[in-house]
Formats: C-alpha cells, structure tokens, sequence
DNA sequence: AAAGTTTGCTTAAACATTTTAGCATATTTG
DNA sequence: CAAATATGCTAAAATGTTTAAGCAAACTTT
C-alpha cells in the first residue's frame, strides 16, 4: 500500500509514487476499487474538496464553480462510487428502512411492501425487512436488530406484548410508523384502515340486502383493530335491536380446526342467513366450510369478508368484501415517514391516520329474488 | 463533545474526564451509547483484547481465560452491541443477502421470500430485496445499488437483458444464486424447477384421462424456462402424434386483453378440451375465461396450471396444478448459497440444480363418467 | 498603509471497529 | 548461563468517508 508522506502543508510526494506503482498495476485496474483519495489524488485536491463537490456543498462551501465541474466530470469519467458503509459510520445514515410484517408471504403485506418499495426507490431508500409470525420474543429481537442495523427508519405491523420497546424506538427518536394495527397506550405515527367503519356499512349492507339474522366470525385476540371490525357489526345490529352472533375462532389452530369450528356454529344456528369474516383467512376457511356443508352462497348463506384476496375476486359466486385501499395506506405510511426522516425532530408530534375501507359489492352478498333461484335441492335442511 | 488528548502512548487523560462528566450525564446516560472502547477503559485492557475475545479468537490469540471471561461478562452486564457499520467497513462484510425478484407482491416470490428469510435469519444474515418487474434497466440499477451497499451475497430471479452484469458479478466472485429462471450463457449456481417435466406428466394424465385434444397457454416470452415447459407439453403430444394446439400470450398485456384471447382461442378450437397454462397467473386469467364462455370444468373443458395458487386449492372445483416444490427451492437457494458464503473461493465452480415439480391432482382435470354428469344444457354448442 | 473581510481551499479529527505486527516477561532448551 | 521459544497482551494501522475549523492570499475598507 502506498502511503503518502506529508512534507509541506498540502504537499505530497505524490508523483514520485505515482511513478513506482503505475507499470505493475495495469492488469489489475479493474480489481483495485477506487477511492475518494485516488480522485483527490489525480486532480491535485483534497480530499475535503471532491467530498464537499460530490454531497453538493460546492456553493455553500465556496468550491470555484470551475473546480466542481472538474471533479464532477472525473469523477463521472471513472465511475467513482463512494463506499456507502464509510459514509454510513461517519452519517449515522444508512438509507435503509426496516420493515417489519406479521408475514411478509401474506398477500396483504407482501403487496403494501410491493407498493412501499416502489415508492420509496427513488428517494434513494432501500428496504430490509422480517417476519414476526406475531412472536413477541422474535419480534423483540428483529426491533434489536434493525438497531444495531442502523436503520433510518421503521415500518412496522406489530404484535401485542411489544409495547414497551415501541416506546423506546419513539423516545430515541427514530422515524417510524406504525400500520395495520396501532398498539395500545403507544402514541407514535400510524396509518390503520377504520374497521369499525368498513364493518357497519358491510353489516347494513347485509341487513339492506333483507338478510336477518347476520353473524360474525373473528378471532379471538385482543388486537384492537380485530376488536373495532366486531364492534362496528355489533353497532349495526344494535341499532336495529337485533341479536348478535358472534364466533371468536382462538388464535394459533390449525386450518381444519378452523373450518370445523365454522361448520358446527353454522349448524348450531340454522337461523343464520348471513356472516361476516374479520380477515380474509377466515374468509377463506368460511368458503371451505360452507362448501363442505353444501350451502349456496348466497342463497342459504350470504357471505362478506375484510381484506380483498384473489381468490374472493374469482371465486364462484365473487365474494363482496370490505377492502383495504392499499394505496392510499403505502402513499400514506411512505409519506409520514419521509417527513419524519427528512423533517426536523419535532418529537412529541405524530401523525395518526384512519383510512376509509371500501365496501365492495359482488355477487355473495345480494339477494337473489325467490322466484330466480335454482331448484337445486338443499343438502341440509 | 468530549475529545480525548492522547499524552503517553496507549494512555488518555480518561480519569480526569471522566469526573467532569459524571454529573450531568446522568440523565442522558440512556442515549450514550456504549463504546469498545468504554468496555477496554473499565476493565483497564486494551480495544484490541476485546475485540478478539468478542470475536472468538482469545484461544487463538492467547489471550487467558480468566481475562477472556471477565470481558465476557462485563460486555454481558452493560449489553454491549458492537457496531454493525463500524465492524462491516472493517472487514468488508455485511451479512446482508440481496435478494431479486420480478414483483415481491406476486405469491411465489413472497412465499420463496418468506421461507428464505426464515431459513436464513438464524444464520446472522439479514435481506434487502428490490422488485424488477422485469425491466432491464431498472435490475442494472438495482444490481449496482446491492454492489454499493457491500450485500454479502445474492438471490436472484432476473429478466434477460442482464446477463453481461451477472457475468460480470460472477467474475467478481460475490456469493449469488439464481432462481425460477437461469440466464442464458451464464455459468453461475442455479436452483430452477424442471418445468419440462412437469408439463411433460402434466400431459400425459390429460391425455390417459381421456383428454383428446390437449392445448397449452403460454407466454411469447424468450425466457428459457417458459420454453421448457411449452417442449415438455410438445413431447407428450407428439409421442402420441397428437397435434400441438399453442397459444402464445404477448408480454405487457392487460388483464382483460389476456381473457378476451384465451376466450378466443376456446372458441376457435372447439375441439379443445384440455388446457394448460404455463404460469399461475395463466391459469387465473383461464379460469375467468372459461366461466365468461360458461364452460363447465372438467366437463367441458380440463384444467391443469403450472404453479400452485390459494385459488387453486380452494376454486370449485379444485384446479390441478404442477406445483414447484417451494419448500426445496429455499431449502437449496440457501445451502448454495452458505457454501458460497462460508466456503472457500472455488472460482469456477458452479452448481445448478434442476428441481422436480410435482403434479397435484385435483377435480379440473378428473373425467367425469358420462353417466354422472349433471344435465346441464351446455351453454356453447 | 494597516486592518478587516472574503475567497477558495486544506488539515485533521471523527465515525467504531478489526487485525497485524510486535513487545516485554517468563519459560524452556542447548 | 546464554539463547531460543512461549505467553499474554498492546500499539497502531487500516477501513473510506464527512465536516468543523482554520489558513493563506486576495480583496475591500478605513
């Protein structure tokens, strides 16, 4: 390695050297990366001077206009990159955003971080992201993770349990928002889709559409924004003093659990006409059920689900849903958390979104008339 | 800022310091973040000590056990995190995995993304992904991106067009697997699924089925692996001497574009009555044709699509598909990968593996016996 | 003409770590 | 008993940037 020798301040013996290393070095040009210090070298500046030209404080640093345009074209000339570690150690910048989803194979968040990802490319920002499999523990850990990581900033859908260490990301002062699900007595930005909202108008909907005896199936977890969609249905039906019923399906149970669960309470509630389902997974297991128990949708049973899904577009009947506009929630969360990141720290602010669901109207939530429906005979009475 | 004025060799004026702040920081304590060398000052050895033991090479170094425990345990007791950036300019790795894909949000990269990550966390390495959507330049771009911020490592599923920069990358000796698709002329390790295969049994089941005219929905796309599975559809046939009834879908088209043609091609070929779809999304697309054209599945028409799909397991009736083996594709995208990263530099060397896909069998493609056929008019003649 | 200001650049510290080379001291060998 | 070796640790270079502070020279003011 050739080490430059200071003799007179801002001199270098570097022509000397220059000379020793240039013969060997030609085969291996396309090996040797080039540094901040080559390009100051070549140009007979230092090295202050091409980093101020390169981050754009030429101007403000009084760099000569001719200078800049020297280094700029350079620099340009042999495709100088700076090493982006260097810069992070000495920035505390990274210009990368961690992400952190219940399950990013979920085509929920697998498509927001589709979205996010699009939007936040060309502001130079990369994203690096986990699964929580709602772990409390492995959640705990990628939060201590993406710390050491040095993210700039934080999109996270959370489980419960982690409320603590949120308040400590927000107290640091790091960018972040929250979305999908707010956590309780943590106030940080968030963008959630009003559930509560999207369920009342699902249920009047049902109830509008002559459906009486509409029931809900949702889990049994604590998670806020599952307790606003099973209180906006209830809302629905207590305005019109109808009878709740509701199936809270417990967490963690494998699928033909589920789907056996939603099979019996049909069958326990003959009366039921119409149901409800809080995620689209339910939804689907809801499909399976009343598949196997051989009810038409929606003539013995009319159908709405939370969450769009590919499969409630295309399935036979097209199944009505209350949707998530997922890009408004991407535009959302991507734009809080730019102007946390490049906004000044006015800690104690934070920005809380409810976004409006939209109700969706196909085929498995509108009556069919008595005298159009199929003679098809019932398979269970 | 507090400087530190270096007075005998090895020896700072810590003490002194040291009291003057001890005050008022007690408060802010929380936000300053601990130091290497904060760990060497306490325990009065050197950075050097503790870098080596925190890094396993105390036995190495022969550093004594007793010293080697006391570092252990006081790193232990403030929670000392070395810093990632610091550490990765250092040793040039960053233990970040840079992974590819055509669209996150698309199901079989979300869940191939999904088992990867599972897979790969345990081991220390994080990822960074970025989508191509299948655009040249954009994947140059984001190929160099990954290079800047020093990925250790790379999984990719490209469009052609970059196959000049993968060499390249190989050259370079930087860890990379490719998936779902090889590049053509490019020797690098592979994990692709022998589409060939599985639409070559694919086929063969339609046609011992007594499927007699089997046709095949494809894309226009070059891309090797579409064509693999395009021959292996063409070999069944002609073994039989059947004659080949291709569509060829042109890229970058709308979804209703795509319906209106394969709605199109049933009508012009109403002999057809088996179809194969060379991607899931073929298969989505053929699903919606067939029930616009109100043809029946299997009665009218068999069904088989390459790649698994929600839709696919839960549609009526279930759709048979040629799933590819996520699980093994992850499974193998990981071992070559850690080889690469953990092994030596064995320039040269290369694995490509070629993955079994499997044919699940579900109802659309299941011939139905005249005699239990529903009576339902056709709605085509 | 001396003092002050502006201009245009440089010096060197700072970021936080890893790792090579080496230095005393203690022990073993010839 | 001198020389060689082993032991246990440390100093300092290296990683590649950014940026605060400062220094001459040129220009402007009094």
């Amino acid at each position: 390695m050739v080490r430059l020798l200071p003799l007179a301040p801002g001199k270098y013996i570097r022509n000397v050297l220059e000379l020793k290393r240039s013969a060997p070095a030609n085969e291996l040009k396309l090996k040797k990366k080039i540094l901040i210090h080559d390009i100051a070298k070549h140009l007979d500046v230092s090295i202050a001077t091409v980093s101020l030209v390169l981050n754009g404080k030429a101007k403000e640093k009084r760099i000569s206009d001719v200078l800049a345009e020297k280094v700029l074209k350079y620099v340009e000339e042999v495709g100088y990159k700076p090493n982006q570690l260097a810069k992070s150690l000495r920035t505390g910048k990274t210009h990368v955003i961690g992400l952190v989803v219940e399950d990013i194979a979920n085509p929920f968040f697998a498509t927001v971080a589709g979205l996010i990802e699009k939007k936040i490319l060309a502001r130079g920002y990369r994203i690096i992201y986990c699964s929580t499999n709602d772990d409390t523990a492995k959640t705990r850990d990628l939060l201590t993770m993406f710390q050491e990581r040095h993210v700039d900033g934080y999109i996270l859908a959370l489980p419960d349990g982690v409320e603590t260490d949120v308040r400590a990301l927000v107290r640091s002062g790091k960018p972040l928002v929250l979305f999908d699900r707010e956590l309780a007595g943590v106030l940080a930005n968030a963008v959630v889709v009003d559930g509560a909202q999207g369920m009342y108008e699902a249920t009047q909907h049902l109830l509008n559409q002559g459906f009486t005896s509409v029931g809900m199936v949702t889990l049994q977890a604590g998670q806020a924004q599952m307790q606003a969609r099973l209180q906006g249905y209830a809302q629905a039906m207590q305005e019109l003093h109808l009878p709740e019923l509701v199936l809270e399906i417990a967490f963690q149970q494998e699928r033909e659990q589920i789907i056996a669960q939603i099979q019996a309470f049909c069958q326990a509630n003959p009366e039921c006409n119409a149901l409800l389902f809080a995620t689209n997974y339910l939804g689907v297991y809801g499909l399976e059920a009343l598949s196997r128990l051989g009810r038409r949708i929606p003539e013995h049973m009319a159908i709405v689900s939370f969450d769009d899904h590919d499969l409630f577009r295309l399935y036979s009947p097209t199944i009505t849903v209350v949707a998530q506009p997922l890009e408004a929630m991407a535009e959302s969360i991507i734009s809080t958390l730019l102007k946390a990141l490049e906004g000044p720290v006015e800690t104690g602010r934070s920005t809380q979104l409810q976004l409006a669901p939209q109700l969706i109207v196909r085929e498995s939530s509108i009556r069919v008339p008595e005298k159009t429906r199929p003679k098809t005979s019932r398979t269970k009475a």
